[in-house]
DNA sequence: AATGAATGAGTGTTCATTCAT
DNA sequence: AATGAATGAACACTCATTCAT
C-alpha cells in the first residue's frame, strides 16, 4: 500500500517516528551530542534502522526542520486567517507563536540549535537545507512583512520600513524569548505575548 | 617576567592569541566543529600548544565568552554613561550594540554560538559558563533593563512591564539580527539600527 | 541466531578472540602498554572493532578478570573436589595451581598486572573490577582458608591461625612464582610444587 | 662544594627530594599515571626540573629502586647480623621485612608497582633496573637462601631445596602481604609476621 | 640551577557511514 | 524492513622530552 512520495504507510509511520525522535533528544542533549545511535535508541530500534529510512543524517536533519515548519505552518497560519486587519493579524501572529513556542518548546529548541550548529560539509551555514517546496506556500504566509505591508497599505500602521522592522519583530517574538526560555524554563511565555502585542500596537499604530 | 595573574608577557600574548583565533574559527565554520587542532592550526602552532596554555577546551571557552564580554563591555558601557536622559541611554544602547555587532561580527557569532551548543558533560545548558566576577559591574551596566527604569521612575517612559519589555528589546537589538547577519552578511545593520531607535522610541515614550 | 546473554554467536566469538588477545598483549609488553589499539593489531581487525564490542577498555579489563577466574576455577575446583581429606584437598591446592600457573602463564602474568596497575579514574587500586557474579560461588571454592578450616576441625591439621596462614601460603604458591617466572621463564615450577607441597606438609600437620 | 658522584650537596639533596615525592606519588595513584609534571607538583617546583636533575624518567626509577634497596638494606641487614643462629636469622628476617614493610608501605608499594609495570621501550620486563654496584654486597645479605645454606649445614634445619625455599618463603614474607596490605591498609602485619615465625619455624627446623 | 614554552607520538572514545545478511 | 558488524576519521587530552634563556 503506498502514500505520497511512492513511501508505504510504515515507511512514513517510521519516518514519522523517528523525526520526533530525533527532535526530543536534540532538545534534551544537543544537536552536537544527538548522534544517530542515540536518535535509535531513543526509538527503540536499531542504529542502521535509522539510517534505512534517512539515506544520511542530512536527511534526517532536514525531514527535522520540514516537520517542524509544518507543524508551525498548521497551527499559525489558519490563526491568522481568521483575522481581517493587519493589526488583528500582528497581535495574533504574536499570540500564536508565543502558543505554539509554549507547546512546542522541544521543537522550536531544535530547530535553533540546528540552525545554529548545522553546517554543510565545507563548513558553510545553512540554507542548504532549503525548505520543502510544498511548504513554500504556508511559510510564506508565516512572514510579518505581509502582515505589515498590508497595513500600512490598508492604512492602519505608521509610516516605516517593513523589512527592518520585521526583522525587529521576529527577533522580539522569536529569537529572544526562544534564549530565554532555553535557559530558564519558568518564563512566563504568555504573558511575554500580551506584553508584545500591546508594545508592537504602540509602535505601530497610525497617530 | 610576570605580568597579570601570574602569567608571562608571552604567555598572555600566547592566550590572547589563540582566543581570537578561536573566535575566528568557530564564526567560520560554527562551534560544533572548532576543534582545538583546526584552532592550533589557524595559530600555525601545534594542537599540544592550546592545551598548554588552556587546560581544557571548557577553560578556552570561558575566555572566549570573557574576552568577548570585555570588549562588548569596554565599547558600550562609556557610550552609554555620556547619556543623561534614559532615552538618550535607550538609544544609545541600540546604536552602540548596532555599532558593536558590525564591527565585531565574528565574536557575536562565535558567542551566540557557543550560548546555543555548549553543555555540560550531562548535556545541560551551560550556566556554568559563568562570567569573571570582575566583569560583573560593567555586565550589569550592559542591562537594558536598567534604563527602561531609570526613564518610567523619571517619568520619560510609559507604563510597560520592565522585565518583559527589556526581552524584548534584546531580542530585537541583539538575537534577531545576529541570525540575520550570519544567513545574509550584506544585512544593513546600522539602517536597521535606526529603524529600531525610532521604533522603541515610539513604543516607549509617554503620551 | 542468539546464543546466551542476548548476543549473537559471532559477537561471542569475536569478544573472546579479542579477550585472549588483550591477555597475550598484556602478557607480553605489560598492561601500562597495552592499548586498545595494539589489541585490535594482534587481532588484525581495526581499533573501533575492540571498542564496538566492548564500551570501554575498563570493560575488556573486566572481561579478561572474569575469563581468567573462570578458566582458573574450571581447572582446579574439580580437582579439589576429588579429594576427601584436607591435606590432600591443600596438597592439590597447590600442585592444581601449580600446573595451572605453568599452563596458563599469560593470564596469570595478565591478571597479576592488572592487579597491580588498574586504577579508579581516582587513583584508587580496584575493588571496582569485581567478580561476575555466577562466578562467585565456585570463586569461594578456590579460597585456601576453607580447606584450611576444615583441616583443623576435622584434626588433620595443628593449631595455628587460620586467615593468616591462607594468606602466607597464598603468597607462596601464587605471587611469589609468578613473579619468578616472569624474570625467568625457566623456573621449574613443577618441581617447586612438589617443593611446596612437602614445606606446609610440615608447616601444617598434627603432632 | 661536593659530596660523591661528582654531586654537590644542593644537587645530592634535591635528588632525594624528588625521588623521595615520587615514590609517594606512585603508592598514592600508582606508577602509570605518576606522570613527571605530578611528581614535579609535589615537590613544588617546575616540571623542567626534574628532568635537569634525571636525564630522563628512566633514570628517575632507577634512583627510587636504588633508594628503596638501600634503605632496606640499612633497615634489615644489621638486625640480620645481631642474629648467630640459622633459626634466629629467619625470625629476624621475616620479622625485621614485616617491620620494614610496615613503616615503608608507599617504597614498597612503589617498588612492586615498578616492577610490575615497567618495561624497556621493547617491552621487555626490567632485569634493566639494574641494583647499584656498590648495593650489591649488602643486598646479597638480604637473600634468604643464605640463611637456609647456613641452617642445613649448622644441622639446625632439615632437608629441603634451599633454592625453592627461598622463593617460598620471600612468597609469603613480601609478595603475599604487599598484596594484602594494597587491598587492605587495616591489614595486620606484626601478628602476620609472628606468625609466619611460627609457621616457617615448625617447616624448616630438624627432627 | 632552574624554568617556561613547545612539540609529536600516543591514549581512549565517538561517530556517520557501508555492507552482507 | 531490519540489523549486526566493521571501519576510518576525527575528537579532547596526556606525556616525556627538547631547548633557549
Amino acid at each position: 500500500m503506498r502514500s505520497n512520495d511512492g513511501r508505504t504507510f510504515t515507511e512514513t509511520a517510521r519516518r514519522t517516528q523517528i523525526t520526533q525522535a530525533a527532535i526530543d533528544v536534540i532538545a534534551e542533549i544537543g544537536y552536537a551530542k544527538a548522534s544517530i545511535r542515540k536518535i535509535a535508541e531513543r526509538v527503540g530500534v536499531a542504529m542502521s534502522v535509522v539510517l534505512y529510512h534517512f539515506a544520511s543524517k542530512d536527511e534526517l536533519v532536514q525531514a527535522i526542520i520540514n516537520h517542524a515548519y509544518r507543524e508551525a505552518i498548521d497551527a499559525i497560519v489558519p490563526e491568522l486567517e481568521l483575522e481581517r486587519t493587519a493589526a488583528g493579524k500582528l497581535r495574533t501572529y504574536i499570540l500564536a507563536n508565543a502558543f505554539f513556542l509554549r507547546t512546542h518548546r522541544t521543537q522550536y529548541a531544535a530547530v535553533m540549535d540546528i540552525g545554529m550548529s548545522y553546517r554543510t560539509a565545507d563548513g558553510d551555514l545553512v540554507n542548504s537545507l532549503s525548505i520543502d517546496p510544498e511548504l513554500m506556500a504556508g511559510f510564506t504566509k508565516l512572514d510579518v512583512a505581509t502582515i505589515l505591508r498590508q497595513g500600512q497599505e490598508s492604512g492602519e500602521f505608521c509610516d516605516f520600513d517593513v523589512e527592518r522592522t520585521a526583522t525587529a519583530i521576529r527577533g522580539a517574538v522569536i529569537n529572544g524569548p526562544i534564549m530565554e526560555v532555553m535557559l530558564n524554563p519558568e518564563f512566563d511565555l504568555d504573558g511575554y505575548a500580551e506584553e508584545l502585542v500591546a508594545l508592537f500596537d504602540r509602535a505601530t499604530r497610525r497617530g
